[in-house]
DNA sequence: AGCACGCCGACT
DNA sequence: GTCGGCGTGCTC
């Protein structure tokens, strides 16, 4: 009788292949382990994998697996729990494992690095400075304290929607403190490094326990080391980014992800995944509960409360704290415009600033001017690269394009025509700030975009600076709405909502309440009432009477309903296969060939739409195309991808176009 | 995705 | 004659 070898099935990273690969086990090995990591002979290369599975049975010609190089692990790295999640995601985005896996390990263990902490951090000793639990909590947080606590244990996905001010950091450090107690582990998700140090400040000083952090401006032995410490046990607390999501947590009793509307949570390339979607998931197969936190609920975790999936818990703004802003409507149409300021918007700013308040103004347009162009001939400074714009940035002499950062000096003459008759149009954030400078040459104003926090620390700085109360006029784009709040700003205003109520993506009307209220959140304080101004063309929009009359909630429960007519998310379901090449008919022609391909699998009426151009059609050289497939039963949806996506890699212009799906695309550029 | 093989052009 | 261009095919 011959005894059968064991076969090593081992996902592989880094290779487009959605199977696993398998491989001979040492004859020696005893007790190998899903979850360790493997080096293998991969083609002509050597590669890291990770065990997935092991068996007698091979589905490969067993005379022609190869032998393992080396056992990198003794110890699984990964529980079985925390491979079931991958399994589902990879199966839920039709990604292939290999990534997915290693999506869940910090850069250092996916380079075979050992898997040990070698610096231990420094554990807070002293209880002496430790904040003490407060305030007696009010009566809505102590209810969704207690509607919280009573599911530990259990799954549960709870939607706390409050406000700035309203308290929620304090329900979660409450719920924190009792699951801490548990001896469990806690995984706080926020969607921006920018967000972390408040939040971290505050835990520090509430928790005498250790803190572990991570986030993509972590060097990779800082990150490898926060995962250790919870894959170990050694630390209950985890705070991190996105990319925190799958760090193995073998005593996990709580998940809180903050700002749960907020689009980072959705990687944005390669592994499209949402983390909020994955977390939800992740508490489901750990029977955890999740807490969903956000003053702007987004519309799908709305949906799934009005379907009864989610809980509802709301708090309300606390007593003795910011007067909600009054926010107002200024219609701009047929009015005089100062550099992008309305009259009435000028009044305001000049009676803000002479109460020495601060004033805090939106413009979504960094640059001097979005467009140069020819009056003698009508010529515009267009990319070569892109079809779009060449932005003016004066300050730096520059064209710059925004979507593939070719620049140019700026030049005097049309190239066209040699006329020096040259017109910056429109309005950037470069340009609003020299006329705010002009126009109120005795007060301080600070620009804040991308260019202008460019250097390490200088958003820290300007941030400082408007706390200290040596900036005016602050003016910057979207970098400004999330997370920070400035006490001393009672006026807020956003140049340009028109922009917000024109794109043609569905998600763009919820994307522009969640900033208006967002926004709103930065006016005011205690006493001072602060007020915030929207400049509009479109006054009477539906989507703006409603937010403003009748607040965030309503405005939502109607859009859910627009969303339901047009049978649009999450009426129904999504994903959306891209590609491109800079030779303009492969990508069509390779995305036709898969909607036939589609065509042929779909036995259940799978919409399929396209191929169509991006709507930036060329970017950076490249030709993009998509094609969308939307059903409205999300399984019918499934079952078409999972049979289609692993033989779009049959096609033969599939090795030479790059292509990625994207489940649940959040924008569809 | 890498990496190697392989079959054609311009250079010492 | 050789170096090297990137088209095609393979990876347990």
């Amino acid at each position: 009788m011959t005894i059968k070898p064991l076969i090593l099935k081992v996902a592989i990273p880094a290779v487009p292949f959605f199977q696993h690969f398998e491989y001979l086990a040492p004859e020696d090995s005893q007790n190998l382990k899903a979850g360790i990591r493997l080096e293998v002979p991969f083609g002509k290369t050597s590669k890291i994998g990770f065990l997935i599975a092991t068996s007698f049975e091979s589905d490969y010609p067993i005379e022609k697996l190869k032998p393992i190089t080396r056992i990198i692990d003794d110890i699984p790295l990964l529980a079985e729990i925390d491979l079931k999640l991958l399994h589902w995601v990879a199966g839920y985005y039709h990604h292939p494992i290999g990534e997915v896996m290693s999506a869940a390990f910090p850069v250092a263990l996916r380079q075979g690095k050992e898997a040990v902490i070698k610096k231990l951090p420094k554990i807070a000793e002293s209880e002496s400075e430790s904040e003490t639990i407060q305030l007696i909590c009010n009566e809505a947080q102590q209810n969704a304290i207690d509607k919280i606590s009573a599911t530990l244990g259990k799954f549960n996905v709870f939607v706390l929607d409050g406000v700035t001010g309203s308290g929620k950091t304090e329900v979660y450090m409450q719920l924190i403190q009792t699951v801490l107690e548990r001896n469990q582990q806690v995984l706080v998700l926020v969607p921006e490094i920018t967000l972390t140090p408040q939040l971290q400040q505050r835990f520090q000083a509430r928790f005498s326990t250790h803190i572990a952090i991570s986030h993509s401006k972590l060097t990779d032995i800082q990150r490898k080391n926060a995962w250790l410490l919870m894959q170990s046990g050694a630390c209950s607390l985890l705070l991190g980014t996105r990319s925190a999501l799958f760090t193995p947590l073998p005593n996990i009793g709580l998940i809180i992800l903050d700002e749960e509307h907020d689009s980072s949570f959705k990687q944005q390339e390669g592994f499209r995944f949402s983390a909020r979607d994955v977390a939800v998931m992740r508490g489901k197969l750990a029977n955890v509960p999740v807490v969903l936190g956000s003053a702007t609920p987004s519309l799908e975790s709305l949906y799934n409360v009005k379907n009864q999936r989610y809980q509802y818990l709301q708090l309300p703004e606390r007593a003795g704290n910011a007067l909600p802003p009054l926010v107002q409507i200024i219609d701009i149409r047929q009015q005089k415009l100062q550099g992008g300021l309305s009259v009435k918007l000028l009044e305001e700013i000049t009676v803000t600033l002479a109460k020495n308040e601060q004033v805090l103004l939106f413009l979504n347009r960094r640059g001097f001017a979005p467009t140069l162009i020819c009056d003698g001939c009508g010529w515009v400074a267009r990319c070569v690269h892109c079809d779009a714009n060449l932005v003016i940035h004066k300050n730096k002499n520059l064209l710059r394009c925004h979507h593939c950062g070719t620049e140019h000096q700026l030049i005097s003459n049309c190239p066209a025509c040699q006329s020096s008759d040259l017109t910056s149009l429109g309005l950037g954030t470069e340009r609003l700030e020299s006329i705010l400078t002009r126009l109120f040459s005795n007060k301080t104003v600070l620009r804040l975009d991308r260019d202008s926090t460019q250097k390490k620390g200088a958003l820290d700085d300007f941030l400082a600076q408007i706390h200290n109360g040596e900036a005016d006029i602050i003016l910057g784009t979207q970098l400004l709405a999330k997370g920070h709040h400035f006490p001393n700003v009672t006026l807020v205003a956003i140049l340009d909502v028109d922009s917000g109520l024109f794109s043609t993506d569905f998600h763009s009307g919820e994307k522009l309440a969640q900033l208006i209220v967002q926004v709103s959140g930065r006016a005011g304080r205690e006493l001072k009432q602060g007020k915030v101004l929207l400049q509009t063309r479109q006054p009477e929009h539906p989507l703006l009477i409603e937010l403003l009359r009748d607040g965030y909630a309503k405005f939502a429960a109607l859009a859910l309903a627009e969303r339901e007519m047009a049978c649009l998310p999450p009426f129904s379901y999504q994903a959306l296969l891209r590609a491109h090449h800079e030779n303009e008919e492969l990508p069509q022609t390779f995305l036709q060939a898969v909607a036939e391909l589609a065509q042929s699998l779909n036995s259940q009426n799978v919409q399929i739409l396209g191929a169509i151009p991006a709507p930036m059609a060329r970017r950076a050289g490249q030709y993009r195309f998509q094609l969308l497939f939307q059903h409205e039963n999300r399984t019918a949806l499934h079952h078409l991808l999972h049979q289609l996506v692993p033989q779009i890699s049959t096609l033969k212009l599939a090795a030479k176009v790059r292509w990625s799906l994207d489940v649940d695309p959040v924008d569809l550029y």
